[in-house]
DNA sequence: GAGTTGACGACTT
DNA sequence: CAAGTCGCCAACT
């Protein structure tokens, strides 16, 4: 159906081509859907991947600042983080440090 | 059917 | 420099 035309379809699409070792930002992926300023969206896309019966490795999906906001949701446990670092990343403290090294642009990558 | 919430981001004060 | 407010759009109550 419509559903590569989907915001959120799109959201877990971008979600799953993220690479090893790398994150993204909410910002990012809506800007690559289009919708810039509706980050809010991408998270709620998220929230509902979850509810999918497909995993989404929304672990790799944070914020602009680097930070796992996400974390409290990922079933309030350090799964986040864990898996997060078991693919390399550093954190300090719930924020990535040097993001921009592990950050994955899907508007540059995927084009 | 209407109001509030929500994994954010950028601007304004 | 830091904190507060507005904006986005859809889903949930």
């Amino acid at each position: 159906m419509d559903s590569e035309n989907n915001f959120f379809e799109k959201v877990y699409k971008v979600v799953l081509q993220i690479p090893w070792g790398k994150v993204t930002t909410y910002g990012a992926i809506a800007k690559h859907i289009g919708s810039a300023q509706s980050s809010r969206m991408v998270g709620w896309a998220l929230n509902k991947a979850f509810n999918k019966e497909y995993f989404i490795p929304a672990h790799r999906v944070v914020n602009r600042k680097g930070l796992l906001t996400g974390k409290n949701h990922f079933g309030g446990t350090n799964t986040m983080k864990e898996l997060l670092e078991s693919e390399g990343i550093k954190f300090n403290e719930n924020q990535i440090i040097n993001l921009e090294q592990y950050f994955w642009d899907p508007n540059i990558e995927l084009f």
